[in-house]
DNA sequence: TTCATTAATTGACCGTGGTCATTGACCTCG
DNA sequence: CGAGGTCAATGACCACGGTCAATTAATGAA
């Protein structure tokens, strides 16, 4: 079961101190305001340590993010099936915006997309990647909606998941960028709503 | 009419200079990869020279960005004034994209789009600042459309033309994001053409 | 038990963007 | 003129994110 030695098991340790006391400090002053030197410092290890155990700074953060999958699979089993596509896909988006605004907050969004430009490394970043659950959730309410003739059918599936995510990320990018507050999860349904609109057979 | 001292002039001069400059090694080497003292060496000044004259590396950036706007008013010249909205719309769009493939390039949009994040200093970003000449075109066409009974009257205008804005961004970046090239044009004009069908009168 | 191998840890070090007290050329006005 | 003020220019300085050769200690084969 569990067959880790020692001292893998002190290197775990380090690794989850490290990443439990940056998200702390990350959350009471903000990712720009805390310094890795301050992470390790409070931790009693050295700088060089965090970078045996993260990459960068950012990447501490993709760690808040794949915990959200499991979110992400909560919601599905409580959204109705006999739904139609275009509301199932409103009611999810409608719940990652409650989750993003409320558990994640906008100081850590804000680095997630900044990171997805400037991480040029990763061929592709997490936030596009196809595998996120609820892109997986999501591509699936879409071919339901093409066969059930909800959705037009000279579109192909591959373009609508496209748009349909970057319909995502065009509302929390524009809410990252307005110093005025607005609410996502509102903002995000208007609009998405007239996409699915758009997408809908006339 | 020139009303400079000899003194003003020289400082334009050197403003002047460290501008072009830093354009010509962004482009020539990527933004990331010049050091602002790589800059005023070429310029022959002290490096602190160039934060007399600009707040921060990106900010030299806005000026080329500025310039964009004359370029919409030629643009706005050229598009038929008997076409529907929508497709003023798209056609002005269309344009832009052309523009900020080839001539800004993706490494200083990158720097923007950026920028329009992490600044939290300015109270609002160029990106969205309703003062720029382009949006003043689009909010025309946008009030044009819906008093010709093109779009529907049940949204307000100013939650049309958020609309429209944010759809641009978000097209923007995620090109900006995907490290495989798509073309932008293309894809602004795909994803586009589904909002504003959602937003025409049925 | 011995000791070569392996891997976590260290902290001095680098280059960067940005700051600021100081300088001195130029401007202004008596 | 000339003195006092102004402001562009300077460069040493700072803090930060990140690197890496050296160190330490656990591991496991003989």
């Amino acid at each position: 079961m569990n067959s880790l030695t020692s001292r893998q098991k002190k290197a775990l340790e380090t690794r989850e101190k490290l990443l439990k006391t940056s998200l702390e400090l990350f959350n009471k002053h903000g990712f720009e305001y805390v310094s890795v030197e301050q992470i390790t410092k409070a931790c009693n290890v050295s700088k060089g340590t965090f970078y045996t155990h993260f990459p960068s700074k950012y990447d501490v953060i993709l760690e808040k993010f794949k915990e959200l999958d499991s979110f992400y699979s909560t919601v599905e089993k409580n959204i109705d099936r006999t739904l139609p596509a275009s509301e199932k896909i409103l009611l999810l988006y409608q719940e990652q915006m409650k989750y993003l605004t409320n558990v994640v907050g906008k100081d850590l969004l804000r680095t997630m997309y900044t990171a997805a430009m400037t991480n040029q490394v990763e061929q592709d970043h997490y936030l596009i990647s196809p595998q996120r659950k609820i892109f997986q959730i999501m591509d699936n309410y879409i071919e339901e909606g093409i066969e059930l003739g909800e959705f037009r059918q000279d579109l192909k599936v591959t373009q609508m998941q496209t748009i349909i995510r970057r319909c995502m990320r065009a509302n929390v990018y524009d809410w990252l960028i307005h110093n005025e507050d607005f609410d996502l999860a509102t903002e995000m349904a208007q609009f998405t709503t007239i996409v699915l609109d758009g997408l809908k057979v006339k």
